[in-house]
Formats: structure tokens, C-alpha cells, sequence
DNA sequence: GGGGAGTGGGAAATCGCTTCCCAAATCTCT
DNA sequence: AGAGATTTGGGAAGCGATTTCCCACTCCCC
């Protein structure tokens, strides 16, 4: 049905029309615990259908105290890892009947500040953080911002290691790591270089770390680990100029992230080596370029979707159980990594 | 500053604070044309600062009658498509100091008409529809919807050909399309497969008539036109069904996305054909897979970022100029067309 | 038939903020 | 110096909901 001309039709609208009062017609139409006879019940869904109501859900957050909202806070909404995330978080939202606001960092620990306290105006029941640092340096105003959340009575997600009062759904990134860098040993790797992103970045350290000591147990040796971002060009740069120096044929490169490995794919063909038997290389995340690309990229299986899910539940149901299982990681050896 | 142990302060708050009435402590914290006294200013912001004070949107928002926000509604934002988009459409919003919220319709004209009715709720200042159909028997419900959606105030904006009240953010898919057809022809192809979505969808038919225009009349000829949908596993099956069947060496095949020309290629090399030399693919878009993929994907680039920038200000700008020039595409020939 | 329990509608307070309107104070100009 | 024009702070009335009381009924049982 549609609204009248002017403005959009109020809950008074509702009531007059329906002759009834104000409160009846609230408990009707948005949930109530008091029953409502059904004469007036129906009076009220009548009139609500015929003058096209929804509830105003400002109105209803000032009202309540709290906005039916969950806040997402991503690096990039164009990474297909954040988008992949973000659409869990979207599918748990909309069961849920929660709005989802988003912002993006753009990986600067300032404005990720500042975005938070903004975030704080829309009394949104959680916020769940993707790709931040909720540690280090960079991290001091960051906590005073999510301690204040939590005052207020949000609840605060962190997607990887959590700290604080936060709530966190982590990834076994280290133990992952550490599976892929025991199988490419298997396959016969010894020499291998890593690219990652700065130090103090914990995804990053873990992933890291569980490779080398997954790599080395298996009879591997890590060469060198090379340090940049998280973007695809990052990883790019950080190829190219390693491929500038002596890199043997026969040698891994292993990016942090796929993102990264696919960068460092298309700086070894640029270099004129051969991705795979000249040059492997392998990532972490498992987004679906890495599976449309050739050869196919060797990486270690994140259900990201998954991941983005449990985060909204994590944010919004009262009892969660922070012992549930981790997600699954699975290696799968591509192309990329041939025997 | 942090927030008090219980709750977030209010500008009640504030006010008592700073000793001043709550209207001069809105009038300082929260923009007003009416001017304060330096002393009051200072005193207040003093006391906002020590308060930890962050107004609380839905309250400002009701008093308001409208809410800071757009909405934006995408068919699924791990597609990078709409990543793209939704990257530009936040960082306009950013800038404007609006929220953004987003909904995903899976594609599902009743659940996108749903959805508008509830983003209803919000009493957002704008709404951006991505990838809808605003016409054709699938849209009824849409249309009226949206009608109602402008009658509570709030701007439609929709990102492709628009119709009725709504402002349209568009882009050349006809002359593009008709442009890589051209080129293509030109490049010595004459006989090409298209792999489309189903008919009435906008985009995908004007990319269809572009292409088959510039292409039969530079000298090629289109074969087949095959409907599916949008994504890379529909591009796969339409491929694969496609090659089961006698498609001899030299042949186009124009996937009417980039996410769906991906999956072609895929179908191509798993039916044991090779992707360029016998088979050639072209898609639209140029999302960033397709420049990392072997070989490159032959494309028409869209602004997509930008488009979503624009989307944003349609959706905010009273004045918004509709006649400003339209985004200009670019064929790009890579790998997966050589000559 | 009377009284207590249970049911369910409505008046009114409230949520946090904006803004209209009034009145006091300060300017301005002749 | 005095009258009118400006400023600018504050009181109070909204905005569109929710929710707490209060109270009129009906029912039931002794």
C-alpha cells in the first residue's frame, strides 16, 4: 500500500484511523508482550495496511534507547575479502531484522578513531571491526573509543584476536599457516620468502609465524620476510623488487593474504619468470580470483561469509558462547605450488 | 574523552555542565544558524569534551524529521562490482557526513521490494539502487514503493536507466558494448556467442544491442545470444552447456559482465579449449580480476568507483545536474582477444 | 451476590534533540 | 538621550515512537 501525498503516515495516523489509542495500536504493531484482543488487533492492521505504515525506526530507537543497528567497520569494502565478510554480516543482519551500517578505514588507525566515535551516535546494538589493529601503538585511542562503546552499552566484535571487553571470532591463522607451510614442504619447497604486512599486525605476525614454523618443521627454510600492506599492489612492489635481486627458480613466495598473492603473481609474470615451476606461489584467504586465475592459486580456505555470520551473532546475541568451535581452515594446493 | 561508567551523556548533560539551557547547548554542539557568545561556546564545548559527549543520531533524527542516512541497496556486495560501487558511494558519504546502510536484495524483486519498504523506516535522505529493475512486470511492487518512498521525502536514485521520479545515475552500456563490438570486429572475429542475463533486465540488453550493432556492423556476426544470469557460476554453466555443443576455433564469446565472462573462461579451459587463440572472451566492467588473470580479460572499463560517487550525490545534491556528462568508458583489449 | 484475580484499553510520562517564540540586553541612529 | 532594530539566551512545545500506570470490565468461586 501506499503512503498518502504528504509525509510519511504516523503511529497517531495508525491509531486515529483504527479509533483506537495510541498504546494499543504500538503493542500491535511493533512487538509487544501484552496481548491485544483481536477485534482491535485486526482494526489496527487494517488501518496500518490501508495508510501504508512503517514505523519510524528513529522514533522507535530514541523510544527504546537502542537502535536496531549493527555497525560494520572494514578497510576497503571493494577487497573481496571484506566484501565476502560483509555479506555474512549482512545475511546474520537481515535474519536478525538489524540494519547494517557500513565505514571504511581506509586502513588509517586515525580515522578509524574518529569513525568509532561516530559510529557511537547511532547507538547501534554491536559494531564489529574487521582489519584493525585493537593493539600496539596505533591502538591507544582506538580503546578508549571501544571502552566508551561498551559503556553505552554496545557491544564490540573484533574479526581476528580480540582484547579488552571486545568480543572476538578469530581465525586459527597460525595454525592454518603452519598446515600450509608443512604441505608445500611436503611437496618438495625448501627455499621460501614471505610477504606480509607490518609488524604488530596480528593476522599478519600469526600467519607468519605458523608458516615458518610449519615450513622449516616439515625440512623447509624461510629465506627472507618481507614487509608492506595488505593490497594487491603491495604485494606487487614487494615482488618486483625481490625479483630484482637473485631469486632462484624453485623458490615459494608466499603472500599473507591472497590479495597480496595475487599481486606477487602478476609482478613474477611482469618479471618474466613463470608462476609455478619457476617461481610458486601461494596465499591465505582463498577468495574467488585465486580460483579463476591460472594457474590456480595454493592457499589456505577462510569461510569468510561464515566469518562475517558468527561476527553478527557475536554482536547481537546476549548469550554467545565464546567457546564455540573455531571455523575450519583448509589448505588447497593449486597450481600455483606445482609438486 | 571517555563517556561516564553508566550510559552515554546527553545534552542535558552537557548543558547542566556548562551551565547553559539545553537550546544553547544544542545550538553550540550541533549546527545552527543562530549564533552563541564566545564565552557560552567555549563553556560548552568544554563541558561536551569532558562529557565524552557524541549526540545521538536517532533523537536528532526525529527531532529532524530526517535521518542522516542513505541507502544503498546492492545484489550482493561480495561481488565486486558492487564493491566498487559501494567503495565510491561510502567515500561520498563520508565526505558529506552521512551514513550509509546497506541491503542486499540476492537478486529477489519481492525481497528487494521488502527492503525498500523497510529502508522506509529509516527516513533516509536518499535511497541507491543498484542493479534493480525499475521496469517490466518484476518491478510493479517496486515502483510503488519507491513512489512512496519519495512522497515521505527522500530521493531515489538509480544506478542505470532510470524511470518515474527517481534521479538515474547512467551509463553508456549501449555505446560501450557497441564500441567493443566495433573493435572487436576490427579485430578479425566474425562470429561471436553472447551469454546475457534474461530479458527485461536493462543493462544486460543494452549491452546486447550495443554489442551486436557495433559488431555486425563492422562486419561480424552474432550467432547466438544465451540468457542466464548475472554471475560467474551462470557464465560457467551458460559456457560449458555452450561448448558441449560444435563452437568452432576463432570464435567471440562476449560475457555481459566481467564476473560472468570470468566464468566463461573457466568453462572454456575445463571443456579442454584454450582461452584467446581458440576461443576469445570479452566482458564488461573491468573489475580488477580481470587485469590479473591470464590472459587479461578484454573489457570495457567503467568508472564504477566514480559511478558510485555520483550515485551518492544524485542521492544528496538538491541541485543536482541530470545533464552532466555521462562517465566515459574505455575499451581495453588484453589477452583474452588477440588479434 | 460479593470480592478477588485477571484481562486489556487508554492517558500521560518519557526518550534526546530541535526550534519557535518571547523577553532582556545591546546597538544604532538621529 | 530615546525609540526602534538587533542580538542572543532560555522556556517550552514539538518529533514519533514506547511504556508505566491506572482503571473499567469480565469471570469465577465460595
Amino acid at each position: 500500500m501506499i503512503a498518502p501525498a504528504r509525509g510519511a503516515a504516523t503511529l497517531h495516523d495508525v491509531a486515529r484511523e483504527a479509533g483506537v489509542s495510541l498504546a494499543t495500536a504500538s503493542r500491535v504493531l511493533n512487538g509487544s508482550t501484552r496481548k491485544v484482543a483481536d477485534s482491535y488487533r485486526e482494526r489496527v492492521e487494517t488501518a496500518a495496511e490501508k495508510l501504508g505504515y512503517t514505523a519510524n525506526l528513529s522514533a522507535q530507537a530514541t523510544a527504546r534507547g537502542t537502535a536496531a543497528i549493527v555497525a560494520l567497520l572494514v578497510a576497503d569494502i571493494a577487497d573481496p575479502y571484506f566484501g565476502q565478510l560483509a555479506s555474512g554480516v549482512a545475511r546474520g543482519a537481515d535474519e536478525a531484522g538489524l540494519v547494517v551500517t557500513i565505514a571504511i578505514t581506509e586502513r588509517d588507525p586515525q580515522r578509524e578513531v574518529k569513525l568509532v566515535r561516530a559510529l557511537r551516535g547511532q547507538r547501534p546494538r554491536g559494531l564489529i571491526l574487521a582489519a584493525s589493529r585493537v593493539e600496539g601503538p596505533d591502538a591507544v585511542g582506538l580503546q578508549g573509543e571501544l571502552e566508551a562503546f561498551s559503556n553505552m552499552g554496545g557491544r564490540v566484535v573484533v574479526v581476528g584476536p580480540g582484547g579488552g571487553t571486545a568480543r572476538s571470532v578469530a581465525v586459527d591463522n597460525r595454525g592454518g599457516a603452519a598446515a600450509l607451510g608443512a604441505e608445500l614442504a611436503g611437496l618438495g619447497y625448501r627455499e621460501a620468502i614471505v610477504v606480509a604486512a607490518s609488524e604488530g599486525i596480528r593476522t599478519s605476525d600469526d600467519r607468519v609465524d605458523g608458516f615458518t614454523e610449519g615450513f622449516t618443521a616439515a625440512g623447509g627454510s624461510v629465506r627472507e620476510v618481507r614487509r608492506t600492506g595488505f593490497t594487491r599492489d603491495a604485494g606487487y612492489a614487494a615482488a618486483s623488487e625481490l625479483l630484482e635481486g637473485d631469486v632462484p627458480a624453485g623458490t615459494l613466495i608466499f603472500g599473507i593474504s591472497d590479495v597480496v598473492a595475487i599481486g606477487i603473481m602478476s609482478a613474477v609474470r611482469d618479471a618474466g619468470r613463470q608462476v609455478g615451476a619457476d617461481i610458486a606461489v601461494a596465499g591465505f584467504d582463498d577468495i574467488a580470483t585465486g580460483r579463476d586465475i591460472r594457474p590456480g592459486l595454493t592457499t589456505v580456505r577462510v569461510p569468510l561469509e561464515d566469518l562475517g555470520y558468527r561476527a553478527l551473532h557475536a554482536a547481537t546475541d546476549p548469550e554467545w558462547d565464546a567457546a564455540e568451535p573455531e571455523l575450519a581452515l583448509e589448505v588447497i594446493v593449486r597450481g600455483s605450488t606445482p609438486p
